[in-house]
DNA sequence: GTACTCGCCTAGAGCGCGCTAGTAGAGCGC
DNA sequence: GCGCTCTACTAGCGCGCTCTAGGCGAGTAC
């Protein structure tokens, strides 16, 4: 920075003053300065301007590698966080390294806000978090606990979901759910509820699994097993997720059980996934990007305004209706 | 700091050493300082460590989000650093967000390397990179450029692949291309010229693609098209990557083509998806986690060594024989 | 006794910035 | 001519830490 300052005939105040953007500069000197700053290779140092500042004007975000909506969410979180001028950290939990020392390396770069993607630890730490920064948690609510959060009403997507299935025709509706994945409890009991809205109650069945397509392969082994052992197949299933339906599809279609002639599938999320589907995935739209939006605004406003209530964003999904879903077979 | 050093009665230096661990404090003090951190929830301020001690031990990976092969090395490449005492500061490339801007953002946080997931850049460009840090190349070698690369000698596993279906009796074997994908023009070249070298030059045939699932489908609705028009479809596919090797095998299972009854299918990578379809995907493996070692020991040893001549670790691929390989119709 | 080492500790400079207070000079009204 | 404002710029402190140079007392060698 003296460097650039020297070679430009100017202070380093002046060079502070141009990269920051702020008035007090001619745009003759302002142009001189940029021009040196890139001659010689110049960049301002932000653990320097962290500390000068006092602020680092940074997001950390902890996500899991390997979940495809997550890469939606921060795919979404970078632009809105541009646009209110803070810088975005990943830090990614993986085998290994589990949400504590994803969240201890975000906190050691000072982020000044923490955005969570489907936490999976215990309600009370992440409180306890809540205590030390500011917390956003995406797609689980965490009541009770210091941190804003931000996720979908659940329960009206399954609604939604359930009910498609059931105008189509559907009775024997199966659900493969999420196990401690975000949302799961609230999309099982939704999914309980609205069976027995729909008179259901004796079809009820919720298959263990998880957000991985590995659940949906294992259930779609399971269901296959008992139909060589005589019991019938669904004639739908709501899966917990849209990695959960893809194991699921790729499983039966593989057996000959042809979607939705024989067997309906409906996913959860809309990640990418679904739209490249050769017929598309009916599944329950989580808008990814509004997510994130929220989360990146509740995060900044935060931050701006002290401490207010904890707040919780519910945002609508939406049934989309896409190839995978059809009236059952004989109807 | 100053807080603790005062009430443990000792000076902030003493505080400082105690921090990193380092001889010069008696353990009483040494204890007596942790206790009294831990009661004021004192933690060392990772942006001023990083001024005073000039370098941050950090390691910037540019990576792609919904790229789950990135997700394979992000996997491996925390451990390794961590092992060496490194830090590691993920920055995604993603719609709005090119490479230029990702790097950026690594090198504004003060990455003293850059370890580049597969590159999309030009060459130039990396090399420009290559003369103001240390960078890593992974995937993607960049020759006459001043960066170190990791990659698999893309040549050995086309070659391997193209074998295993010829011996099976395969002649009609397509490519479906990674168009500007890492290792895309290696695989492309190695594949021509293994086809010839089964004397199959007249059966060669290379569909343009990238390293996504929509490649897949594209081409599988093409060659499914092409069938009904009269062209039979190819008995093999070699796709570009397991990505686009996915897309094709929903493409075609949902047509009725069986695999690898009717058509087999090799995928490239070997990324978490080829475990986890059904009958598993045939597939040359890339090891991800011995090139994420590798990666990390280049930028660690450069960092350490000065600058030496560029080196380059080409990895051997294995051809990793699953479900989706078989015989041709009709042998 | 002196001289030297060694373990434990401190003073204080400086890392690269941001920011506050302040200056120099131009333009303006009267 | 004076005082005023406004723009363009500068001096220099301080952010929270690391690190070098050195101090102080106890132990050891001769």
């Amino acid at each position: 920075m003296a460097d650039v300052a020297e070679r430009a005939g100017v202070s380093r105040a002046l060079v502070s003053i141009v990269f920051r953007d702020q008035p007090g500069a001619s745009p003759q000197t302002r142009d001189r300065v940029l021009r040196v700053a890139d001659e010689i290779g110049y960049r301002p140092d932000s653990a320097a301007r962290l500390l000068a500042r006092g602020r680092s004007r940074t997001l950390g975000v902890m996500f899991t590698l390997h979940q495809p909506f997550h890469a939606d969410l921060v795919e979404g979180i970078y632009p809105e966080a541009e646009r209110l001028g803070y810088d975005v950290l990943l830090s990614a939990t993986a085998q290994g390294r589990d949400e504590t020392k994803a969240v201890e390396a975000l906190l050691g770069h000072r982020c000044e806000a923490v955005i969570l993607l489907g936490p999976d630890a215990q309600p009370a730490d992440i409180d306890a978090l809540g205590h030390r920064t500011v917390v956003v948690s995406v797609g689980r609510p965490v009541p009770h606990a210091r941190v804003d959060s931000v996720h979908t009403a659940e329960g009206k997507g399954v609604r939604q979901a359930i009910e498609h299935l059931a105008e189509l025709g559907h009775r024997r509706i199966v659900h493969i759910d999420g196990g401690r994945g975000p949302g799961s409890v609230e999309r099982r009991r939704a999914y309980r509820a609205a069976m027995r809205r729909h008179g259901l109650e004796p079809e009820l069945r919720v298959i263990p699994g998880d957000h991985t397509e590995r659940s949906g392969i294992d259930a779609g082994r399971l269901l296959l097993d008992e139909r060589d052992h005589g019991r019938p197949l669904p004639t739908a299933v709501l899966a917990g997720n849209d990695r959960c339906a893809m194991g699921l599809l790729m499983t039966l279609t593989r057996a000959g059980v042809e979607v939705p002639r024989d067997l309906s599938v409906v996913g959860y999320d809309d990640s990418h996934l679904s739209h490249l589907m050769p017929i598309g995935l009916t599944t329950v739209r989580q808008d990814a990007v509004l997510m994130a939006e929220y989360a990146v605004r509740f995060a900044v406003e935060r931050l701006g305004s002290g401490a207010p209530e904890p707040r919780e964003a519910v945002l609508d999904p939406k049934l989309t209706v896409r190839g995978t879903s059809g009236p059952p077979p004989g109807v």
